[in-house]
DNA sequence: TAAATTAGCGCACACTTGTAAGCTGAAAAG
DNA sequence: CTTTTCAGCTTACAAGTGTGCGCTAATTTA
């Protein structure tokens, strides 16, 4: 089957294109199918072979970059289980993630709060799934309530995107003075939701 | 000076037009500098005579949309000066904002994420000065060193902004929930701000 | 009153965009 | 070998874009 293969290779030179296009300066909504496609070589109309339209390309895109982001972060809490502080390597691991692949993060946020449902929607699941993993691990690591868990898990994932969001397009110095406030932040939470009455 | 009068009048028509053409699937980048003055009611080329390009326009917005916002959360800290719930009178406030001015506050959203550093720049100005505005009134009313206060006061903000951000698309009756969760999340951070130690 | 200013308009231009239609050549199926 | 499938191409079109240029008519200034 090696017409498949290639086919498979085009679609992934299109997705590869896509995300070498976005840029600080540059969303999904502001790139063109053209553009896209110029981008990876091919003509306009080839790109319909494999893509219903950008939107359908978008969130092929948003589904990869979750994904890979979640892998991260689990891969952040095997560390974690040998050994260190739960709150430091979790946010040392995002920001390195913001950092290193600034693109898919970018598309993430701003997708977040996009003109389309569809993305919007990704984005959250994509969200509920950090949200879900870390209530798990809070739940099996103290002994709050499931409620409580989850309503720290939840403060928490919001603080930490909301706080990449800000760093991405700051200078390292201030980066790393950044990520020592949120540790600070985080810990905040984890104090006040276990020490929470009523 | 009736001459000086009437170019005010079409400057804020224009900016009527645009805040108008905002939706939850619409944002300023995919608006047309046509698309405004049409709504306007002028040529496409009398824009220019009361704004350079679409950014120029777009700085003002999120200028005045921000403005707006904290005059009313301002308004709220009166409300709770004549006995109240801190938290709860200032949520209640911004989640009534949120609806009632949903285009303005998707306008902050979108831009605080969105490709113009100017814009990015803009929003960011605005969120420091809830930040500081929250800062003062918590140095004010504990006894928490002014760093911590600042803390409390930022990540509190931002708990805020990101689930005014969830809250906007989602049906009345899930946004009460979300505000009492979110309420809950807040005493999670001034407990934890509180009793913080080292 | 005469001159200067200027908000707003119409026209025009050069682009870019998404995508429909139909062809080609090679791979896969029979 | 013959037929079918289909990824990718070229061409074409209608629609929309930002903006330069120069005019007009009314207000403001002198």
């Amino acid at each position: 089957m090696n017409r498949k293969e290639q086919k498979l290779q085009t679609r992934a030179a299109i997705m590869d294109a896509a995300f070498s296009l976005l840029s600080d300066e540059r969303s999904l909504s502001s790139i063109s199918l053209r553009e896209v496609a110029r981008e990876a070589g091919i003509a306009p109309t080839s790109f319909y072979r494999h893509f219903k339209d950008m939107d359908d390309l978008g969130l092929t895109l948003v589904d990869e970059g979750g994904l890979a982001l979640r892998q991260l972060m689990r891969q952040a809490r095997l560390r974690i289980a040998s050994g260190g502080d739960v709150i430091k390597v979790s946010i040392d691991t995002f920001m390195e993630f913001v950092f290193a692949n600034s693109n898919v993060f970018r598309l993430l946020l701003r997708e977040r709060s996009g003109t389309s449902t569809a993305f919007r929607e990704a984005v959250s699941r994509e969200i509920q799934h950090f949200i879900a993993e870390l209530t798990d691990y809070i739940c099996r690591h103290t002994k709050l309530p499931l409620e409580r868990a989850n309503l720290q898990a939840e403060a928490m994932v919001k603080l930490v995107f909301s706080t990449g969001a800000e760093a991405i397009d700051l200078p390292p110095a201030q980066q790393k003075q950044l990520s020592e406030r949120l540790i600070k932040q985080l810990r905040f939470i984890a104090i006040g939701a276990a020490s929470f009455k009523k």
